[in-house]
RNA sequence: GUGUCUGUAGCUCAGUUGGAUAGAGCAUCGCCCUUCUAAGGCGAGGGUCAGGGGUUCGAAUCCCUUCAGACACACCA
């Protein structure tokens, strides 16, 4: 049984309420916000005052008469009525001995295991990564480490987006120029590298815009890619094997791996059988052509009387209904979502399905959801959850544009950052380790990714993502190197760590909050609480570092204790690290 | 227009079920390497928490409202 800290001063708290007469539900703990003062406070008795007619600091009285601490909690009143909470040494100790032996020892695990498959939303195969494909690998592999470490099983799936428009763009475009002749018995292939997708697939999405029988022609095209017609389907598959290798390399350099490389198309041979669900059930119709399914609730999608003929129909509390198939009888996208669902459920029958896709699809999934409940292609008691992450954007506050207005490509971005690191380390006197490099590089752009809130867009600031000081992810790994050159020339000889200087003190502090920082961000599907309490860990242990000399400590005891608090955050930190999916080197 | 989200220091962002004097990093200005990695530590300055009401013993946090921004709103994904 892990030691939870928290949960112990709950618990103790509770126990106090009830001997001293209260309800214990409204006991409470939070962090202390003045750290000199106790580590932990609980604000409850204001609220008992109320309910019970007493005076709050009297409250507070009662329940610290009937506080029971066992030895590891220390408590008083302070003023108004507040109850501090402060660990003692002798707790403190054994909690740092605990992760000494073992780093998993603090971690809180989930009551009941679940079986989880996340989905990444999927880069578009024929279409170059860039730095709007940064975050949903960079969350959903962090995601799926921390899902791991606190005892969920977890599938997760890349879901290439390999069945849409894109793909009939593509290579309808690839025709119009020639390449693919061969394929047509026509004449001979021209061949086609990852550039020539590059070049092919923006320019087919411009000219569908400006050229409808060419937007016909991609529609047509895509329709026979999906019915597995000759050459179309083909000349599909090559394509798409040539883009995932790309994008699998990608992906492997940002340390993002998938269990599955599905896509949208692996889903395909389950839509039919989706389709006739709906059918069967009476919840899907025919409007303008195509087939859709009625996903508002009562209230919802209301028309709004328009002002002129020519004004486009809009909705209070939009809710339009799902499109299922499109009026040529194409898939779209939420077809393949709603097949791939039905899919997992037959495979794996997952109790939770994360989407790690960005806030712009809320409504999609939202009508997605909704269909498949409805339909039953769902069970109820399935959770299907849309981490909807925010953009990353410009200094404008639109999604991020070179100064040209083109898309940053994301190699580009890996190279930088990893170009930078290598800067960097040769001021260190490290030349020619560019898996460090990399290290460092990836450390410094995830952390920057993770450590805000997912949900929010941020402001994308090349300096600031190539910058290895201060709060970012090479300054954690700096201090576990740190760590690591301390052990070295401590021959690794570690003792028993005794609690005693305020600095010590600190550094344990930390280390709970961040324990306790996994099972916030597990809550709210967010890493910006671990990163922000790995950091406050390192930095806890840099003041330590700085004040104590340890290696030329005389009392054996006492050096041996600081040789083992210094691995034992070593230890943390790596874990800490590892669940964002960054590593901890040895030296840099 | 409807709906979702956002607005906190010069910049980029935290702020845990409402709690004590609103925090951090960067930038600026001081100080600290004859001793374990200075990618470090310590200190200083910097705030109308977008504006206005309300609830509360107590509001950056909850409610109402105004303003500003981003995004979405049927055959793209």
């Amino acid at each position: 049984m892990a030691e939870i800290v928290k949960d112990y001063i709950l618990d103790c708290l509770k126990s106090a309420f009830k001997k001293a007469g209260y309800d214990e539900e409204l006991a409470s703990v939070s962090y202390a916000n003045n750290p000199n003062v106790a580590d932990y406070q609980c604000n409850s008795c204001f609220a008992l005052a109320k309910k019970y007619g007493e005076r709050p600091d009297v409250c507070a009285s009662k329940i610290i008469a009937e506080f029971d601490g066992q030895k590891k909690l220390e408590v008083e009143l302070s003023k108004p009525a507040f109850i501090n909470i402060k660990l003692t040494d002798a707790y403190l100790s054994k909690i740092a001995n605990l992760v000494l032996e073992d780093e998993k020892n603090l971690v809180k695990m989930v009551e009941k295991p679940l079986k989880i498959v996340m989905d990444y939303g999927g880069a578009n195969v024929a279409k170059e990564l860039h730095i709007g494909h940064l975050r949903s690998p960079i969350i959903g592999e962090a995601l799926y480490r921390l899902n791991k470490l606190l005892g969920n099983g977890v599938i997760s799936d890349t879901h290439l987006g390999d069945w849409g428009l894109q793909m009939g763009l593509t290579v309808a475009q690839l025709e119009d120029d020639g390449y693919l002749e061969g394929y047509f018995n026509r004449g001979k292939n021209k061949e086609i590298t990852l550039d020539t997708l590059n070049e092919e697939y923006p320019k087919a999405s411009k000219r569908k815009e400006v050229d409808p029988k060419f937007r016909e022609k991609a529609e047509a095209v895509t329709y026979n890619i999906q019915k597995g017609k000759e050459p179309y389907f083909t000349i599909y598959k090559d394509i798409r094997e040539l883009s995932v290798k790309r994008i699998k390399q990608n992906y492997l350099t940002l340390g993002c791996h998938f269990d599955l490389w599905y896509g949208e198309s692996s889903a395909y041979p389950y839509i039919d059988r989706c389709i006739n669900i709906f059918k069967e059930k009476g919840l899907a119709r025919e409007s303008e052509g195509a087939l859709v399914v009625d996903v508002a609730k009562e209230g919802e999608n209301i028309p709004i009387e328009r002002k002129s003929e020519s004004e486009v129909q809009r909705y209070k509390n939009p809710m339009p209904p799902l499109i299922i198939k499109k009026h040529n009888d194409a898939d779209v996208y939420a077809t393949t979502d709603i097949a791939t669902i039905l899919m997992r459920n037959e495979q794996y029958a997952p109790d939770r399905i994360l989407y790690i896709v960005d806030f712009r699809q809320d409504l999609q999934f939202e009508r997605v959801f909704r269909a498949c409940k409805k339909a039953g292609i769902s069970p109820e008691n399935q959770e299907l959850i849309h981490i909807a992450y925010g953009t990353i954007n410009g200094k404008d506050g639109h999604a991020f544009k070179t100064r040209s207005g083109e898309t940053v490509k994301l190699e580009d971005i890996i190279n930088m950052v990893k170009a930078k690191a290598e800067e960097r380390l040769k001021e260190n006197g490290i030349v020619d380790d560019p898996k460090l490099a990399m290290q460092i590089g990836i450390a410094a752009l995830k952390y920057g990714d993770l450590s805000n809130v997912v949900y929010k867009d941020y402001i994308f600031d090349l300096d600031k993502f190539s910058s290895f000081e201060g709060k970012t992810g090479p300054y954690i790994q700096y201090t576990g190197a740190r760590i690591s050159s301390l052990l070295r020339k401590g021959n690794n000889d570690v003792g028993k760590i005794n609690v005693e200087l305020a600095e010590e003190r600190n550094i344990v502090i930390n280390l709970i909050k961040m324990y306790e920082s996994f099972n916030v961000c597990y809550q709210e599907n967010s890493l910006n609480s671990l990163c922000l309490s790995l950091y406050n860990l390192a930095s806890a242990f840099s003041l330590f570092y700085n004040n104590v000399k340890v290696l030329s400590e005389k009392d054996e005891a006492k050096r041996r204790g600081y040789l083992g608090l210094s691995k034992m955050v070593l230890k943390a930190l790596t874990l800490g690290l590892d669940v964002l999916g960054i590593e901890m080197p040895e030296k840099m």
